[in-house]
DNA sequence: CATGTCACTATACAAAAGGATACCGGTATC
DNA sequence: GATACCGGTATCCTTTTGTATAGTGACATG
């Protein structure tokens, strides 16, 4: 029972936990827009080219919350026209297990449901993730 | 520009990889339902009390969810009334390196605003993380 | 002189996700 | 008899997310 108590309480030190990460980088694309910087800074036209059907509205919603989560940094360079590029900060190489964990889990997922090794009832449905 | 073009491959993959993973992960509470049935299988009443404020409609739907995903089971008992418990499935075990990752970023994250040794430009907004 | 680029913003709208509340039939408890 | 628990479903509503389209102003290209 103590232990019982424990251990319910630090399950939900651990959900909290999740929950707060989840908070800052919810939604289809922050994670996905700083994995597109990893490699370097890039200009908005250059990010919206790569996040292919990302519109600039919510590009920009995007690069906003995660400058203000202090993950990006805006930098305005007054040549004519103004060019603004995007760049990675220091404190945002604290995402960079995370991105790698969901990198692996994401290639490994793909290759196993492609390779078809999985359960036949599930193997019918289509909905499970969109393999173009 | 040879180089460039590979590394812009390798990024490309790396976002759809990371894209993909998120496709099964979406959402509020795919992550926080997996971690709550870390600790052992549990029926839907009591994930519901853990989750405090999913509603029935949405950890249904949740659950079957991962259910496709094969990453929990459910599992139903004809006692009276009829019980249901939900269990974390061996695929799912490959997510822990993914929700380790998460939790300790989440964790360091939340010390990190209520320590508050962030910029002050930022330290006025509020809407960065609720902390209660 | 028409057209296109850049980094957006504005407006209007549609779709999806999530939340609030009520309800079911059966059992157990007070 | 009233209430509560169980595992949900049904209905309605709000919020979030995404789409489509147009426009800005200064310049560069044809």
């Amino acid at each position: 029972m103590e232990r019982a108590k424990i251990s319910t309480e630090v399950c939900n030190q651990n959900i909290t936990a999740v929950r707060d990460a989840l908070y800052v980088l919810n939604g289809k694309w922050k994670i996905p827009l700083i994995v597109s910087l990893i490699h370097g800074p890039k200009r908005f036209k250059e990010i919206q080219r790569e996040l292919k059907d990302i519109t600039p509205k919510v590009l920009s919603k995007e690069l906003r919350e995660l400058e203000q989560n202090e993950f990006v940094t805006r930098k305005v360079f007054d040549t004519v026209p103004v060019s603004v590029i995007y760049e990675l900060t220091e404190y945002s190489k604290c995402l960079d297990d995370l991105i790698e964990a969901l990198r692996a889990f994401g290639q490994q997922h793909r290759e196993r449901i492609i390779g078809g090794n999985r359960r036949e009832e599930i193997m019918e449905d289509s909905t499970v993730l969109e393999v173009e």
